[in-house]
DNA sequence: CGTGTAAGGAATTCTGACACG
DNA sequence: CGTGTAAGGAATTCTGACACG
């Protein structure tokens, strides 16, 4: 609620020829991470990709856990981990933020 | 410095396409009011445009302006004034939050 | 002045498959 | 398993122009 901005990295705007610009990868790695289910573009209606700015931080991740040798299979349990500490963490915050500045 | 994520904010990696859904502008008027210098987005290599969501803010600005009759040359004006009002709304709240809580 | 449109071409993206390993 | 590539088609975007007013 805080920061309304956020709210531009989860929008799915951008296309898959940027997506790879930005992230230096192939079209065809881009789609094969979306197949292995580690990315999740939508759709235009007559069905190009759009992206999102989480998604390209994503990729970049993906990207560097490939590198080191890590099967997408595994990947995807990695990103999944992540997902649970991060919301957790967000929790925690909230709850110190609470703690010091009192419920409003 | 505080909020990096307004960078995406500014980064131009949005198709015509999806600014005209997001705006519900047509293409022509998305391009027409570039051709008169009120928006300014980048281009491919090979030329394709790209778009901010700043962008797209701004032609949702100017859309309201254009229907109430104003024209896209007093737009132009308008756009340049708010420009310069909001810097020094930012400055003066940069000087607040420093008398705030002391320079560090 | 601001916008619609038809025209022709160029750039973008899509899918399914074969290849290598 | 992860990625490259050629193939053919479909969707996207570009420019310059004519039209209306």
């Amino acid at each position: 609620m805080i920061r309304m901005d956020e709210s531009y990295k989860f929008k799915k705007v951008i296309s898959i020829g940027i997506v790879s610009e930005l992230t230096g990868l192939s079209y065809r790695q881009i789609r094969y991470y979306e197949e292995k289910n580690l990315i999740f573009p939508e759709r235009s209606e007559k069905g190009t990709r759009k992206y999102s700015f989480i998604d390209i931080e994503a990729l970049i991740d993906i990207a560097g856990y490939v590198e080191e040798g890590v099967r997408t299979l595994d990947i995807k349990r990695k990103l999944s981990k992540q997902k649970k500490e991060k919301k957790m963490f967000n929790e925690l915050r909230k709850g110190q933020i609470n703690a010091y500045f009192g419920l409003r």
